[in-house]
DNA sequence: GTCTATAAATGGATAGAC
DNA sequence: GTCTATCCATTTATAGAC
């Protein structure tokens, strides 16, 4: 058929966001992707393990892709991407009656103590998101460590809002969590603009941000 | 033996806790506890699920106590006690080499769209946490929806930064989260003290908060 | 309450024809 | 690349003696 292994990938990130790793049989994915189990080990000879591996890797560009087409939008600052990146999240779990959430998140629990590769595959995703983000936050004028503090609390803050909405398939949950997210990215950066004025007027040189603090 | 039934609980949920819910079997949980199958059998007759649920409340009442007991210490407000439990959580996750996080956490992503008595469990545990949270932000000064909305990201920024350290073996991505966390905290409740202040000045009875507000 | 043996099903993985 | 049959280990759960 046209293309088993995307196919198999994508089944793969659905019923993983779905049911975990551990919860989800070979026997489930092939059936959903409309393949057999000889397909499933002629790409994958690695098994389970090694598709599970790709099938993070793969969703996890593509949720960064999807971030960063909202990060894109001209005018949207940090602070309001974040914001959007929540709604989103809220209206797809509300649109599949709570089970669509995100594969990375849900298998990266079951993984990161009992599969080294797979916790590796996960931690590599994370570091992108986290990376973007605080990408996003630095160009909206904090400074590194900030931005990267900022970036982690962030990715985090959505991981364990899915757990709280699935959990309660309540999708508010998820709005909230963003708005608190979106007051606590406004405070520090109108922080951080603040600082630069008060240091342009007093017209010293910036370089590292931490001369003349306060 | 001594208490079966309360060692069948313990172990229960330490594997969960390493392991996940699909990834742990009743044979792991019957050896740790040094019990039987017959005796697993004889205090939850329901099995595995029985034994889940069992588990999920009782840690989930452990961990609530162990947060009271940081919210009762005198002069501790809310912000700072939010700090001291993201810490305490990321000393534990070191002292483990990052096996051991929360249960709950970790078997409510599995459980969600797969086993509804599990997911009602944790939602239940869930729903204990953030009211606790949320009373203690209201003796903080907000008022019941503000608190309400705060509890709920403290918990799921809790359970996602839980994910980050495990998986990225970093305790320092749950302590950066929790300082932001109490960053947040800390403006809001400086927020409504400051309105509260303002009310006050103004001479208006201040009844629902709703009232002059702005 | 505890023990062992075993049932019955399902898990991941392999082999070899096509 | 795809298919089916099959191996072997492990899973949850039960039965019945003690």
């Amino acid at each position: 058929m046209a293309d088993t292994r995307a196919r198999l990938l994508a089944t793969a990130a659905d019923l993983f966001q779905q049911q975990g790793f551990n919860g989800t049989s070979i026997k489930q994915i092939t059936e959903g992707a409309e393949a057999t189990t000889g397909s499933l080990y002629h790409f994958f000879p690695g098994g389970k393990d090694e598709l599970a591996a790709a099938a993070i890797v793969t969703s996890g560009a593509e949720y960064l892709a999807m971030f960063q087409l909202i990060a894109a939008v001209p005018g949207v600052r940090a602070a309001d991407a974040i914001a959007l990146l929540f709604d989103g999240a809220a209206e797809t779990l509300e649109a599949s009656d709570y089970v669509d959430a995100c594969p990375i998140f849900t298998v990266a629990h079951e993984v990161a103590s009992a599969n080294e590769p797979l916790r590796i595959a996960c931690q590599g995703v994370f570091a992108t998101w986290t990376a973007t983000a605080a990408a996003m936050f630095r160009k909206d004028g904090l400074r590194r460590k900030r931005a990267d503090e900022l970036a982690t609390t962030v990715v985090a803050a959505i991981g364990g809002a899915f757990i709280l909405a699935r959990t309660s398939k309540n999708a508010d949950h998820m709005r909230t969590t963003g708005r608190n997210l979106q007051a606590l990215i406004k405070v520090l950066a109108d922080d951080s603009a603040a600082r630069a004025t008060r240091t342009r007027e007093s017209g010293s040189r910036v370089r590292s941000g931490r001369i003349n603090r306060r």
